[in-house]
RNA sequence: GCCCGGGUGGCGGAAUGGCAGACGCGGAGGUCUCAAAAACCUCUACCUUCGGGUGUGUGGGUUCGACUCCCACCCCGGGCACCA
């Protein structure tokens, strides 16, 4: 017997499944399609131990699917634009491509020889002007459908990276790629319409019952849909204005006087100050019903009418100057959820369509910008904010929704005017209740979606101040970076014709390579690349110098797949129509929102150009956990706890490293890396490397099994290791179907530790006569090498080629059979259980009825059933027999 | 604050409501060996007066039976967050 040498067998086979290409995929194919792909890796160096994990997963799940019978894709590429590429040709004085592709022929070079089963010939690299020249297609095909928009609007500025960013790179108002603190700027940007798909890409989430929940919800979260409506306050003109100072701005007095109101005067809530002629201010509201608990109004330090509302009233520099200064927080600052809440009256007043209450308008910084109409209705009694708000300015906190066991409840439910009570909470009331004070809807229940609401802004519909709306949180995604390298865009500014469209012939628009970014040198200072002509007047004009945002490479890749070497389009649907969507689709946690919500957004988008024909591009998703260190600590260079793969393929091979990131845990799960498990694997594929030579070596004896010998422990094991043989196949089908390939190495260890079991106790001078022992012995080690095939790709098909005998590779061979029949023993081991307690365990027929059963149990435990009665007893077949006695 | 996960031996982790700790690591002892390595074998949750008792974050509940289901709480990880 060979010893297992993984060095030697490993780059042998690796050339062998080249150089037949084992792994290409044969498009006349009349198998099954099963389309398997992992997230295509940044080329930022050699590969690390979170590669190792993500594309370890989704061989396995590729070579087990071949087994299974299916036609594979499974391809591989990079997304090789961005900025570490730039940063790097900066420092020393080269160009990104060549660090790009330097680093491209490692990562390829070591998914070799991790013996990934990929098809090479469909590789598709994000920064090959045959790859990008379609990324600028599709973006003119999303600018002939609206979708592309051109605005100035406050943008994430990082100065360290130079450029702006999408809402999505913003962590906590921190860059997600350096960290540094982003800031805010007005700058004319380009954008993808995503919001126009809001809706969709909420709504859709409930079809993907193959992605994790988490996932699913941070989508859910990151759009943010809110049910409410908009409604109408009129602005009290300044020469009507009947309190100029903020001092007096409350609602006077404690008693305002009774409101007139549809009770009484038999219409919808007052249109008071509605008139066409007056000016309106409209806020987003989701809680219409606690309108009549607005005691005050607020805009926020950016809000555009600002200058013109303050204008002329007595306080109108201090409020621009605290405008001014609210404006400046950062963004880090801003981002943390409890800050203290400051605020400037601003000397107006709006009228409350409601009631017809003037409300006096603030200013302060607790009001998003961004969201809504950039102006809230202030009710204290209900939002914890407002009510913060109201406690430090000394603002009126009316109560008008209630728990009916508040006993301010009983007080207040008959009262027919308004009383202004400054209730002396500590919180708001955030919870679903009962309107009191609240005129005609006083007694209907309130909260979000409540009949109240319901109510009221069905009133102001028909009154034309308010309006139903749907506010979504999600924002337009800005695709424009002010960077080197990345895609251009495809667009073309001229002096007469405006911004008009790189006509299509014209793909691709070719980043120059003639560029010194470590002199300074930009797209836009690049006389060559930015001087252009005008497509449609011909007259001098300038290209836009902005690249798009890397992520806009990667929402399309996993098409480009599947007609990669298309010369006339991005894909011919058909092609990708055949293979979409993915089937099993695998990558990191990080990508939840990021590149999923968008590559979701591009399937819809370019469906609705009627390129493909189905709405979601991935079916099941599989979000690997971290690889962290023996502590749980993140990998890092400065930490030095980095593990190598390239060190330990060097000294265990890749199978070996292949078992070890498999049987760490579950593959949703932080895995610690622990240094011992890749030796400790490498001795398990030791051990079947023998157990299989050791069975192949009996497979051609047919006295296995002498009847003279010790007969019955032989032919027990060899049973048991048949039972184990069937068991086990069904039960690592099972876990490869699951994802759960940590139980399947397992269940595979468990019937190498029967075969061991049987090999041991056959002594080598037994000569047995018996009919069945040869075959059983090749077909368990067949059966072992198929099982580990996927996990160990190399050592399987060395010992099904060499040592089975076989021709072709395991990897084309049919997945075992299994009989749950022959899985099952003669007889089992049941516990019996007194009310539920162990007591002891017997051996009874597998077939055993429950009479039979029970009898055996009870004759196990008579001691302990001595004088007692029996009151109840439970047989659960194969498990155990409960007895209740008393 | 809201929304997801998760909490099981010394460690990584197993358990369709049915014998908790599969499988592996580590540890102890042994076989083989002049010796070591490798390989193989046995043991390995805790307590115990050796009868048994206790154990899956805590406290209740449902059930013949709960790591698993329900309620409340504690702790850890992640996402969102002055989003009205």
């Amino acid at each position: 017997m060979k010893a297992y040498d993984p060095h030697e067998i490993e780059p042998r086979l690796q050339l062998q499944w080249q150089e037949s290409g084992l792994y290409t995929v044969d498009e006349t194919s009349d198998k099954p399609r099963k389309y398997v792909l992992e997230m295509f890796p940044y080329p930022s160096g050699d590969i690390h131990m979170g590669h190792v994990s993500n594309y370890t997963y989704g061989d396995v799940v590729a070579r087990y699917s071949r087994m299974r019978g299916f036609n594979v894709l499974h391809p591989m590429g990079w997304d090789a634009f961005g900025l570490p590429a730039e940063n790097a040709a900066i420092k020393h004085h080269s160009h990104p491509a060549k660090w790009t592709y330097d680093n491209i022929d490692t990562q390829r070079a070591s998914f070799k020889r991790m013996g990934y089963s990929y098809d090479w010939d469909r590789t598709v690299v994000a920064c090959d002007p045959e790859y990008y020249r379609w990324g600028q297609w599709i973006f003119l095909e999303f600018w002939r459908r609206g979708l592309v928009e051109r605005r100035n609007s406050p943008v994430n500025w990082c100065d360290d990276c130079g450029t702006v960013l999408a809402n999505e790179q913003v962590i906590d108002g921190r860059c997600w790629r350096c960290d540094s603190e982003v800031q805010k700027r007005d700058l004319t940007q380009w954008y993808y319409k995503i919001t126009d798909y809001a809706e969709e890409l909420l709504a859709d989430l409930d079809q993907l019952t193959g992605w994790p929940e988490n996932v699913k919800q941070q989508q859910a979260n990151w759009i943010g849909k809110s049910e409410g409506a908009n409604v109408d306050f009129a602005l009290v003109p300044l020469a009507e204005t009947r309190s100029p100072l903020a001092s007096d701005c409350e609602i006077g007095g404690d008693v305002v006087p009774p409101i007139s109101c549809p009770a009484e005067s038999g219409s919808g809530p007052q249109a008071s100050g509605t008139n066409s002629d007056r000016e309106v201010i409209t806020v987003f509201t989701t809680r219409a019903d606690t309108l009549f608990g607005c005691s005050f109004f607020v805009v926020g330090p950016e809000y555009e009418g600002l200058a013109a509302l303050v204008a002329g009233t007595p306080n109108e520099a201090d409020v621009l100057a605290f405008a001014e200064e609210a404006r400046k927080v950062s963004a880090v600052e801003r981002a943390q959820g409890d800050r203290e809440k400051h605020g400037i009256f601003t000397g107006r007043y709006v009228v409350n369509p409601v009631n017809g209450e003037q409300v006096p308008v603030w200013v302060a910084d607790y009001v998003v910008a961004d969201y809504g109409t950039g102006a809230v209705m202030a009710v204290p009694c209900g939002d914890q904010r407002d009510f913060d708000f109201a406690r430090k300015y000394d603002l009126p906190i009316i109560p008008i929704i209630l728990s009916e066991d508040d006993p301010l409840y009983e007080q207040l439910k008959d009262q027919q005017g308004r009383v202004v009570t400054q209730v002396d909470w500590t919180e708001a009331y955030g919870a679903e209740g009962v309107l009191v004070q609240s005129g005609p809807y006083t007694g209907m229940k309130g909260g979000k979606h409540s009949p109240a609401e319901a109510a009221i802004v069905a009133a102001l519909e028909a009154a034309g101040t308010g309006k139903r709306t749907t506010e979504y949180r999600l924002r337009d995604w800005l695709i424009s970076r002010q960077r080197y390298w990345g895609n251009p865009i495809p667009a073309i500014h001229c002096p007469q014709c405006g911004v008009v469209p790189v006509p299509e012939e014209d793909l691709p628009v070719r980043l120059p390579e003639d560029i010194d970014l470590a002199a300074g040198e930009t797209l836009a200072t690049h006389a060559g690349f930015a001087n252009t002509t005008c497509p449609v007047c011909g007259g001098p004009a300038k290209r836009e110098t902005d690249t798009m945002d890397t992520f806009t490479c990667s929402s399309w890749y996993y098409m480009r797949y599947c007609d990669p070497h298309n010369v006339h389009a991005p894909f011919a649907s058909d092609r990708v129509n055949a293979w979409m969507p993915v089937d099993q689709y695998i990558g990191g946690i990080e990508h939840a929102i990021l590149h999923l919500l968008y590559s979701r957004f591009f399937t819809k988008v370019l469906r609705d150009a009627g390129m493909l024909d189905f709405d979601e591009p991935f079916t099941n998703l599989l979000c690997q956990g971290m690889v962290l260190d023996a502590h749980g600590e993140v990998m890092s260079k400065s930490k030095g706890n980095v593990v190598s793969p390239e060190e330990m393929i060097q000294d265990y091979g890749a199978d070996a490293v292949r078992a070890a990131m498999l049987f760490m845990g579950p593959p949703d799960k932080e895995k610690l890396w622990n240094d011992d498990i890749v030796p400790s694997m490498m001795k398990f594929l030791n051990r079947v490397w023998r157990i299989v030579h050791d069975l192949v070596g009996k497979a051609g004896d047919d006295t296995l099994f002498d009847p003279q010998a010790d007969a019955s422990d032989v032919h027990t094991l060899a049973m048991a290791m048949k039972r184990e043989r069937h068991r086990v196949v069904g039960k690592v089908t099972d876990d490869f179907d699951r994802n759960n390939f940590n139980t399947a190495l397992a269940a595979i260890m468990e019937l190498t530790n029967a075969v061991a079991s049987f090999l041991r106790l056959r002594p080598a001078d037994h000569r047995m006569a018996c009919q069945t022992g040869g075959p059983l012995c090749q077909d368990v080690a067949e059966t072992l090498v198929k099982l580990i095939a996927p996990i160990a790709p190399h050592m399987a098909d060395e010992l099904w080629q060499t040592v089975l005998g076989q021709s072709g590779s395991v990897h084309e061979q049919p997945w075992p059979e299994y009989d749950p029949e022959q899985a099952k023993a003669d007889e089992v081991e049941i516990a019996v259980q007194l009310s539920g307690k162990v007591k002891a365990r017997i051996m009874v027929a597998a077939d055993a009825d429950e009479d039979a059963a029970v009898a055996a149990a009870k004759e196990a435990v008579e001691a302990q059933l001595a004088g007692k009665t029996i009151v109840k007893q439970i047989y659960v077949p194969g498990r155990l027999v409960n007895i209740v006695a008393k």
